[in-house]
DNA sequence: CTTGACCTTCCAGTTACTGGAGGGTCTATC
DNA sequence: GATAGACCCTCCAGTAACTGGAAGGTCAAG
């Protein structure tokens, strides 16, 4: 008798995306009371987690819809597993370098910004006549 | 008489994100012809440039509202605009943050994974039973 | 028996576009 | 003048992954 707001303790998930889980078939529809409340196994806390612990190192959910076929499935492939966590990784490390890149430019942008009263300002020069200009 | 995929190639970004900072009221609307076309002068092409690089930075398209008005205020702060920055480079060095640290586990899943035919793989074993289980 | 905290479903909104349908316009060519 | 191809217009829907809220049923305590 473990209702959806247990369920969200124990998977540190919210009820909501419990919910949207299910609707979107990430997770196994999960058994009904007799009210209609769901009822939750620690099967499907186990599935909700794999999935909680996907999420957050940035699979997309179509990823972890893979992932939890592949968890699922006894005659995987380990490289099935490992080529969708590289991809993931490269994903990561051209993110990083984005907004390393970002962080750069602002960096000196705003280090050359007096931050006063006087509206005289690089950061709008740069962003109004471009790089450099 | 410069027309909206003239602009774009200005300004580099696509017609319809142009159609769509100024459908949201980010830009100026702009000025239209007999046949109803839009026709763009250099000052708009000036505003979206400056719309562009802002975004390229990673300013969400409110604060880049926010940027535009500064811009156009000649009674303005620096202050103001250093402060839009600042905000923005730690949202930035905690994305990174986040990132990088995804990046070490994944990492260090995907190392420890043969990545071959067989069905063994640390990674789901990571997955399913939560960091060091 | 009522209050408050649950639960349910369904709909709308978020961010910043992007794609496509349906339809008008312009330019060049036949 | 007709036609083709490349434009332009507007409006609607969809994307990712939820989140908030309304409307209404349920349950446990007092």
């Amino acid at each position: 008798m473990m209702n959806i707001s247990q369920a969200a303790k124990r998977t540190e998930l919210p009820p909501k995306t419990i919910r949207y889980y299910e609707e979107i078939g990430l997770v196994a529809p999960a058994r009904r009371l007799d009210n209609g409340y769901r009822d939750y196994s620690e099967r499907e806390i186990h599935t909700l987690r794999f999935v909680a612990r996907a999420r957050s190192l940035g699979f997309p959910v179509e990823e972890c819809r893979a992932l939890v076929a592949l968890y699922g499935d006894t005659t995987r492939k380990s490289g099935d597993v490992k080529d969708i966590a590289l991809r993931r990784i490269a994903e990561i490390d051209g993110k990083i370098r984005e907004l390393e890149s970002m962080r750069a430019t602002l960096g000196h942008l705003a280090e050359k910004c007096h931050g006063d009263d006087r509206p005289d300002c690089p950061i709008l020069n740069e962003f109004a006549d471009g790089p450099g200009a």
